[in-house]
DNA sequence: GGAATAGGTGTTAATTTTACACCCAAAATT
DNA sequence: AATTTTGGGTGTAAAATTAACACCTATTCC
């Protein structure tokens, strides 16, 4: 008795895979998106997306992609969710499961994201994007917001080694409040998971500001 | 130019459903499972699942899935996340999106849900089940367990009309954890989207206690 | 040498959370 | 009719967490 036939009668899909690749630029928070010149949807915008493959599970074609499009092979990706709408790909019924994937620009392969048409866009100033790509990004914005100053998210985002101001800003970009420098230097420096080094960045400010690490897991 | 050809060459996939459908028996969070008693993973235990139709939407598919077993209608359901590991059903290639639903024991048919040879199972004392589902339940649990206390959950598991001592043992049953008495009427009285009623129930106690009811969305 | 720039630091009040023990109303039992 | 049994109901104080708030410092650039 083989496999198949338990199930051989059933509709088959396109099973799609949508990246919401995020990175900080400028101490903002953006995300990375192509202007599609193929059918469907042409001319707008769009996530990074591919297919799952015959043999490939669905979080490998996610990790695919984002590395075909970054040349990065062990980023942060968490799934979303899937989004299954029927009418969701105009160009055929396709169920997509959405990723989003932390990355530290300075690990980016610029020149594979540009032979992709890719571009860095802040998460406030978003144009009009294809499919049900609005919603799953404000999906992944919900939970990062949530998660950014609690969880471990930040320190995919940031530098091995970054300044506390620098940490400050990308908890305030992604959550757009305005934190007390104070309250949040305390917060951090009794966390034991985030360590100070005795490196001094000179780039930021004049005087030179205290390198931290997050050695957390 | 038709749709299917931008897509054509892609493989197919079977999209499954799995619902983990929770509700309180006996003050106990129990989840629905069945014996499976045809292949794959025949014998075991499993969830109850289904396949996406052709023109059918995959929050749809869990609806109906869900509606065929329980004979219910409008009930809390919320997707978990899509399931795509290569083998995870040993019949057949095929991507499982799990939903979790919260029902009210006394709305279910219980005809039809014994019809489909399902029962409930303390969440607490689940058997060896098949495919993934027991990561699946772990990670409903998880959600439960999170948001039981803060979120609108449990009034989804509650009566209409529920005492604050069959709503604390509902807590104390998903979490695992005992609350103080005093400290949970105090929250629950402070919130204002839980309203007491005048009515007593006499069931519970010789005295009888006041039955709340939630007024919130 | 002075201005400019971002870095760094403590204390107090307010709020939230936790710990904790006894009496009450009704029904059932003797 | 008195007593027991059962879950229902209530308040206060300590501890912990979070929020508000302002000034000096080290270095570079002019």
């Amino acid at each position: 008795m083989t496999a198949v036939q338990f199930y051989s009668h059933l509709p088959r899909f396109h099973v799609g895979v949508d990246c919401i690749i995020f990175a900080v630029d400028n101490d903002r928070l953006s995300v990375l998106l192509v202007r599609r010149d193929f059918e469907p949807e042409k001319g707008k915008w769009s996530l990074i997306g591919g297919f799952v493959g015959e043999g490939e599970s669905v979080d490998d074609a996610a990790k695919r992609v984002l590395r075909d499009l970054t040349g990065l092979n062990s980023v942060f990706i968490r799934q979303l969710g899937a989004f299954g709408a029927v009418d969701r790909d105009p160009g055929a019924r396709v169920v997509s499961v959405a990723y989003f994937a932390l990355l530290n620009m300075a690990d980016v392969d610029h020149t594979a994201v540009e032979n992709h048409g890719a571009v860095w866009v802040d998460v406030n100033r978003l144009p009009e994007l294809g499919f049900d790509h609005e919603e799953m990004i404000g999906q992944a914005l919900d939970v990062m917001r949530r998660k950014i100053l609690t969880g471990s998210f930040a320190f995919n985002l940031l530098p091995e080694l970054f300044t506390l101001t620098q940490f400050q800003h990308l908890v305030e970009a992604v959550t757009g409040k305005q934190l007390d420098k104070r309250n949040f230097r305390k917060r951090v420096t009794e966390n034991t998971e985030i360590q100070a080094t005795d490196l001094i960045d000179k780039e930021s400010s004049k005087r030179g500001a205290r390198l931290y690490r997050y050695i957390g897991s």
